[in-house]
DNA sequence: CTGAAAGCGCTTACAG
DNA sequence: CTGAAAGCGCTTACAG
């Protein structure tokens, strides 16, 4: 491989200056940035990534720390992967996955020495809970971050995160708007709220927020991410509310279960049964029968955010100092009609 | 962060012999490798990873370029590139993840950048078309890297896949076992056979093979990746073969749309219509009703293949000449039944 | 607008 | 078993 002093020697200029046209981090006469451009494609210049990042102490390259435990459909987490390396690639930057592995503690020492060691300048988080250990560490060590999803204490923290709330009120509004009166909510497992999951909690009260604001009667309850979770859930909502004409779904992988479920109690999906899907990973409302009227989770722009937040703060640019919230988009499908009269 | 020049000083020897204690890479006394690990322990020593790469000419870091289109729920993908970080890390390696953007020309040019800057030392294709212009570029300028998936020709190219040939006969094996005579076999779309993506090619083929092998009946159809899709498959092999009874299915995403469409043309399954699903992501046949018995994509075991063969070929070692063929797992449902006698 | 030079923090022959 | 030193290929003050 050329170097940058080949490139040099064949243009007649001194290093640094090849290093300036690259960099473009002076002003550089047209003359002789044009002779280095031409000395660097004909010997095929390429910069030393390694040599790049010890000089100026920048990896360019930062790490995505995975989900210890997959919630959904996967469909989401790969494409804000796959997002978040458009984003950094867009900016010259590297995406480095980090897999968790043990405890919040270990994780979050292992993620620091990362950053220590020079190999990735800041960190996103993919997910989150409520009270997160690595987040509290890593804001100690003064590690720069950026959270998917948002912790209880936000202050100074970057977090970029759906805006639950509003696809909540956004989907009772919806549903109050056809004339529906009584409306169930199907939140993720009873277990995600125990270990301090932020879109159950969040949504929960939202939901009970949303059903008073738009004076409907409102159904909350639980649901395991299966097939069973989905049954349960309809009878239990159907128990409680023998009314109800309408739910809002928070659980994809409960969802296959609960319209099978209503197909067995001999209820018509959208006629006897509105079913609005909320926070959904990318097409998966389409895969359902009838297919799913969704608010989808908005992957590329959660990604694009996040990534973007982090290079700024990589940068010592100011961090927003709110968390950044990103509606839903609605994907239209066969699931939502008004309820039968009377 | 203190350097090795600095742990050096403090246990009172050279710099080299601090790196040598540190890469286990000649024999030291036992009593200078204590003091020099206690300096290090003392100044929280950590090694710069640019000036790692700089001096040993590696990034201990590989390149997983990602699916430009997704052909299933994407939880196999994501799977893939945890279990992948899991692997490179426990290797002392990282994964960097490498969206496709262009055409599959600008695509490799720029992957084999990567290489030229030293960023990464080698690549894991997460999927290759039959025919893959990248494959054949980066193959061409001596770049190591391993296909998940395999081209149309894989002498000279280390190559992980499912064992596509292997699950087909199996699920055959196991409907021919429990009595079926003529069984049907729903494929991924007919668009994924003319760009040439090779489970689709495999599969059909492997299928016709099978059903004679097990003296059974076959019927192949393709389907788009939708429920509108599962729909079409169902009634085209209910068309062309009115007394089959069961069904292979390699389309997750269609899967949901056929079971529907079962449903309403009055077939229990499995009463009435068993139904394997194979290559599946992990956990998705236990979303339906029934929860289908399933051959799952063993992504945990590709993913360390993948990595392992991509490390041995950066080191120097030999690449397997065969592919190597992961073996789907069984994971258990309800949807296969022995056919209704009669 | 351009150059000469120090320095980033390691690895690894070369020597003993 | 250990050390002194060259060199990896850049960035960026310092000077003019």
């Amino acid at each position: 491989m050329a170097t940058m002093q080949d490139v040099a020697r064949h243009a007649g200029v001194s290093l640094s200056t090849v290093s300036y046209v690259i960099n473009k981090t002076r002003p550089i006469s047209d003359a002789t940035r044009a002779r280095v451009e031409a000395a660097m494609a004909e010997l095929g210049y390429r910069r030393n990534a390694a040599a790049r990042s010890l000089a100026s102490k920048r990896s360019r390259t930062i790490a995505l720390v995975l989900p210890s435990t997959e919630n959904a459909l996967g469909g989401t987490l790969s494409e804000i992967v796959t997002q978040a390396a458009r984003v950094a690639r867009a900016h010259d930057n590297h995406v480095a996955v980090w897999p968790g592995l043990g405890s919040e503690e270990q994780d979050a020492a292992e993620i620091h020495d990362l950053v220590l060691e020079g190999a990735v300048d800041g960190v996103v988080f993919l997910e989150v809970s409520l009270d997160d250990a690595r987040v509290a560490m890593l804001e100690k060590v003064d590690v720069p971050f950026v959270t998917l999803g948002r912790p209880a204490r936000t202050e100074g923290r970057a977090c970029v995160d759906i805006d639950f709330e509003a696809a909540v009120d956004e989907a009772v509004a919806l549903l109050a708007a056809q004339g529906h009166r009584e409306i169930g909510f199907v939140n993720h497992s009873e277990a995600s709220r125990t270990r301090g999951y932020g879109p159950s909690v969040r949504a929960e009260a939202a939901f009970a927020d949303a059903a008073l604001r738009h004076g409907v009667s409102g159904t909350h309850t639980w649901a395991d991410e299966d097939a069973a979770g989905g049954r349960g859930a309809l009878d239990a909502l159907l128990g409680a509310a023998p009314a109800l004409t309408a739910v809002v779904l928070m659980n994809e992988t409960a969802g296959f279960g609960l319209l099978a479920q209503a197909r067995r109690r001999g209820l018509d999906v959208p006629a006897d049964l509105s079913v609005l899907a909320i926070a959904t990973s990318r097409g998966v409302g389409a895969l359902a029968e009838p297919q799913l009227t969704s608010l989808e989770v908005p992957a590329e722009r959660l990604a694009r955010h996040a990534v973007e937040t982090l290079l700024d703060l990589v940068e010592g640019r100011e961090a927003p100092s709110e968390p950044i919230l990103v509606p839903c988009a609605l994907a239209p499908g066969d699931s939502v009609a008004p309820p039968r009269a009377g």
